[in-house]
DNA sequence: CCCGATATGTTATAATATATCAACCCATGA
DNA sequence: TCATGGGTTGATATATTATAACATATCGGG
């Protein structure tokens, strides 16, 4: 078991069926999952946490899948297109998608000390109103909180 | 009269407005102003708009205030450590704070068609409760959407 | 007068991201 | 069959954003 946002959860388990939603996904809509798109989605997978490209690109790279920046940015471009894959503007890191497939307003939780990054949903009503009193229309949010989660949180208590 | 956010006003006013406002804040705080932070500060509120590090620093340069980047760098994480410049991270640009002085969590809308940006509130209950949920302690926000401002829809329909 | 805190000057480099163009694969249809 | 066009990849170069490191300067208080 390893920790999943701020939980316990059987990892293995849900890389695959995260892969398998996304197969699913790519048949369905006639696109296409590379070979280093494919690599690129289980690397965040299995990370299970906010990477920058060049970390990926250095694995990519030792797996003999490219060792030039626009492969792992070609990747990311789809993946994150697709919604298989968030950027977290924050800290310039990319991040596997928890519920692929569904269209989301993911709200990020960053913990600054072990920089766990959790993803859970907001209820973006309040966004819309607010943008909708000044006549904007949105078309997709970034919302991302930086502080300390619970386990970082006991560990300063003690 | 310029834009700001979306609505118009009389912009040489609110730019000295904001300075007095800073400027207050800074000898109550005894933190020192100095000539290439006031004019950081001056050059961004009277663009009024997000500008990046390295656009001030061209203006600051011919201005004699300094030609590397580390000067623009510093004058806006000593502005934006006080609330007086916020950081819109989908831009990696730089905004003045339309009100200084106030603790607020920031909601940023961003035009993607004339690039403007609004600053605006959130009611920041609904983060807080998605955040308390999971256990998580917020210590700050970053609120960005990006979509088509008022003047941008009209022409878009236009 | 010296000290420590704060700020600046300067050089160099790190980290993140994109532009460009040639080549390749492969499904489709003339 | 083969031309064609879309999508993808390879490869080189470069653009953009940001920080490290260290020397120097300024200034108020002990």
């Amino acid at each position: 078991m390893h920790d999943i946002g701020f939980a316990k959860h059987d990892h293995t388990a849900c890389v695959s069926s995260a892969m398998d939603t996304v197969e699913s996904y790519c048949s369905e809509n006639k696109v296409q999952l590379t070979p280093a798109r494919r690599r690129v989605l289980e690397i965040l997978l299995e990370h299970h946490k906010a990477m920058g490209a060049y970390d990926i690109l250095a694995l990519l790279s030792a797996e003999g899948l490219g060792s030039q920046p626009p492969v792992v940015y070609r990747a990311l471009d789809f993946l994150t297109k697709h919604g298989f894959v968030h950027k977290i503007e924050k800290l310039n890191a990319y991040l596997a998608c928890m519920h692929p497939g569904r269209s989301h307003s993911p709200f990020f939780l960053i913990c600054r000390a072990c920089e766990t990054v959790a993803e859970t949903k907001m209820p973006s009503d309040d966004l819309l109103t607010a943008a909708g009193a000044l006549g904007f229309q949105i078309e997709s949010t970034v919302i991302e909180a930086v502080g300390l989660c619970p386990g970082c949180l006991n560990e300063a208590k003690a």
